[in-house]
DNA sequence: CGGGCCATTGAGCTAGCTCAAGCCGCGTGG
DNA sequence: CCACGCGGCTTGAGCTAGCTCAATGGCCCG
């Protein structure tokens, strides 16, 4: 038994996903595993393929994205370490309708399809962490569809508005937060351009509603902010 | 025991998503069933609302959307007899994102999830199945993700192209199939306006990609249409 | 002080939407 | 048999959000 396999155990008894098989599953699991590190920029599945592995990062990030003609992303999916993905096309055997490629320098562990079905099989709590895995992945997938069927400005005020929520601390009359990275960064996860996320910016901030300094947001109205988050127009202060 | 229970017990026999289940299982499950119906347009779950039963229907159509600020829907999601929704956010407690209405005067067989749950837990084939339910949805939802990036055009012909494959009948040159729908109808589904469908229509035909004849339509150019449908425009013929 | 890298700002352009007419086919009543 | 009306498609004419392209403005770091 190498001490690859038992780190590689190790660290999937730390993933929900894996918590709850008990440990000579995990090791027998871990013992068919491959563990790589990849470059940013490498894609680790192709549009089109079959994947054959169940993946889950150490560390980095990998984005899921669709390549439309002229070489313009799409990107769709974010996931970071502890989250497995390619789930649902390896075990159902499915093509791949987009691409998969490593965000930031990644240790991906990669797991071989059939010994998870095996397990599904033979471990009904297994196959019931897998059934919830999906079924979060769906709602997240509707959540997201939701998303992208509202306006640009919209789109900014939610994901403002769940920021504020989750991580902000109260600042004078607002809530203040970090971004936490590049503004480039956040129109690509909004599926919009810089520039129209800058003016985007802009809007709000002339609306009074939220002040920027560099990355750092101040929410000075989250009343307003739910408001437009809904897709209402800022000037609809009628009624 | 009443005819009413073993008549419901006797339809989900024949919906994959229950067929694993044992007739003992499936009785004690249709026990708990309510079985209503339903007039087209009438509200099923309301946006915001926890589901508290799983749903089949045994007759008609349901369809889930987005509504936004003014009226406007937006429909995502089809539903026809055979197919359970409401799955996902009833077995996770998780509001709706969206609401879920009758499209078509429906027979809508409610499920309670409480027993759901147990099965899940009880028999592993079920909870397997679940499994398989949710990765498909997953895996339909992230295609229509992509779907949904594309440009108008290039999502009919998509459409077009899949109907083409799985329903035509040769046609002298090409390969012939019926909407089966009206346009409006096909419009609300593909997700734009009848006027941009109607548009989109008449380019393929003067492309001599398509013939259109009423519903009747003749696909003269299954290449070309592949093409469109990757999302290249027509007179992208350089190279 | 100069050189990158973001971010912002301005100026077109385009796809798809809305609004408003026409048009066609079909059923219904005279 | 024809006139009428109605629903659904088509066509035309703007309008708008968000894209691209290009120029400018900080800001940080050597």
């Amino acid at each position: 038994m190498s001490s690859k396999q038992e780190a590689i155990a190790q660290y999937l008894s730390g993933v929900t996903f894996f918590s709850c098989l008990d440990d000579t599953e995990r090791l027998d699991l871990a013992a068919t595993a491959r563990e790589t590190t990849k470059k940013a920029g490498q894609a680790l599945i192709h549009e089109g393929e079959i994947p054959t592995y169940v993946y889950v990062l150490k560390k980095g990030a990998v984005v899921g994205f669709f390549l439309h003609p002229g070489g313009k992303k799409s990107i769709v999916l974010h996931y970071g370490p502890g989250k497995p993905f390619a789930v649902e096309p390896a075990l159902m055997s499915c093509r791949l309708c987009g691409t998969i490629e490593i965000a930031e320098d990644a240790v991906v562990v990669a797991l071989p399809v059939e010994p998870i079905k095996k397990l599904m099989e033979s471990n009904n709590t297994f196959a019931n962490q897998i059934a919830k895995h999906a079924m979060t992945s769906t709602i997240h997938l509707i959540d997201l569809l939701k998303d992208s069927s509202f306006a640009a400005s919209a789109r900014l005020s939610r994901y403002l508005f769940r920021r504020a929520l989750e991580s902000s601390k109260p600042r004078g009359e607002g809530l203040c937060f970090d971004l936490g990275m590049k503004k480039g960064m956040l129109a690509d996860y909004l599926g919009i351009t810089p520039e129209t996320l800058s003016r985007s910016f802009s809007q709000l901030q002339n609306g009074g509603i939220i002040t920027v300094k560099g990355s750092k947001i101040i929410v000075n109205s989250a009343r307003d902010l739910v408001r437009l988050s809904e897709g209402f127009q800022e000037q609809d202060s009628i009624t």
